[in-house]
DNA sequence: TATGCGTGGGC
DNA sequence: TGCCCAAGCAT
């Protein structure tokens, strides 16, 4: 164990890759890292880390800050309860711990969007708790290393890992020794290929020394994507366009789109529009133009989204299922918290109808 | 315990 | 095209 523990740190302190969250110290900075980075492939994060730091350089000011400025900073990042939720605990910080984030793996569970691998990274890297943090990396070079066939979908076998990490990171640095197990797993202990030969725990490997490390680990297969069809507007009126806000929870909460909404089974797409239009933002019209359609991928979800350009009849907007509306402008569209969807749409429908 | 929640990249 | 994956969390 000693061993492995000098191994891992000294291969750390050696190959780590530079990132900017990685140069502060400062446990607010490490924590809007962290919330960035779950899901989120490090490279992605980047460039959102370095704006929403330079525009929200504290807890105080993000708590000030408006949803939707907030939001605008998450804009194509997916996940966006994240930015709801990391929004909402900064407020909590302020109002119950002065501004500066609690040290303890405890308090930062109460903190809405901090689970228990963002507890244990935030405790470890920014304060030094001896606790460990468990993502997908550490999963993977733990399975390895053990030789553990167990599905790790499975929370039985997270509490099998947990247990293992819990005794390689007891001593000093847990921060770096947390850091050094998932820098291996993002880079040498990848799921193809494994660069076994560079590997600094390759002595102690039980799944090398078996040759079984290329299929671990074992994962239960994902429940097939299920389709969907939608419809969206590009709804005119004195040379505006009508946008709308999503309500706060569900898909692409608190995100900024063209009206429109879900096609039902069989619906005609034009047709289901003008249903989804009366509806969702209460204007009649008729003749949509077809625009074309995009197709996009969500974790569970294949959507067809198809683009009309449609001519209103006179009438105020009466929403219902959406949080807010605005006429805008191209430009001021575009300047909403979009998701990448509404985006795409967006640029789609623009571009087919000039 | 199972499911919902984004996006972009790799093969 | 389809499937998997990447520093998970909430309900």
């Amino acid at each position: 164990m000693k061993a492995i523990r000098r191994a891992l740190l000294r291969w750390y302190r050696a190959n780590a890759r530079d990132f900017p969250w990685r140069r502060s110290r400062d446990p607010y900075a490490i924590w809007v890292s962290e919330t960035m980075l779950q899901q989120t492939r490090s490279a992605t994060v980047v460039p959102y880390y370095e704006r929403f730091l330079k525009n929200f350089p504290t807890a105080r000011v993000l708590a000030c800050a408006s949803p939707d400025e907030v939001m605008r900073h998450f804009a194509g990042l997916g996940y966006y309860s994240r930015a709801r939720n990391l929004h909402a605990a900064a407020q909590t910080v302020v109002r119950e711990h002065g501004g500066a984030l609690p040290d303890e793996v405890k308090e930062l569970r109460k903190l809405p969007g901090v689970g228990p691998y963002t507890a244990a990274a935030l405790a470890s890297i920014a304060f030094d708790q001896p606790v460990a943090s468990v993502d997908g990396n550490v999963m993977r070079v733990l399975t390895r290393l053990l030789d553990l066939r167990d599905d790790i979908r499975l929370p039985a076998t997270r509490r099998k890992l947990e247990a293992a990490a819990a005794e390689l990171v007891r001593g000093a640095q847990p921060g770096a020794l947390n850091q050094a197990l998932m820098e291996l797993g993002a880079t040498l202990c990848s799921r193809r290929r494994p660069a076994c030969t560079r590997c600094p725990l390759h002595r102690h490997c039980k799944a090398l020394s078996r040759g079984v490390q290329a299929t671990l680990p074992v994962r239960s297969p994902a429940p097939r994507k299920k389709r969907l069809r939608a419809a969206a507007a590009l709804l005119l009126r004195g040379g505006r366009l009508l946008m709308v806000r999503r309500p706060p929870r569900g898909l692409l909460g608190g995100l900024w789109e063209l009206p429109g909404g879900e096609l039902d089974a069989r619906e005609q797409a034009a047709a289901g529009l003008l249903r989804t239009l009366r509806e969702g933002v209460g204007i009649a019209a008729a003749a949509p133009e077809p625009l074309g359609s995009v197709r996009h991928i969500f974790t569970h979800r294949v959507l067809r989204l198809y683009l009309f350009r449609v001519t209103p009849q006179p009438g105020r907007v009466r929403r219902h299922g959406f949080d807010a509306h605005r006429w805008c402008s191209l430009t001021a569209a575009r300047a909403l918290p979009l998701s990448s969807l509404a985006r795409r749409a967006l640029d789609h429908a623009t571009a087919s109808q000039s």
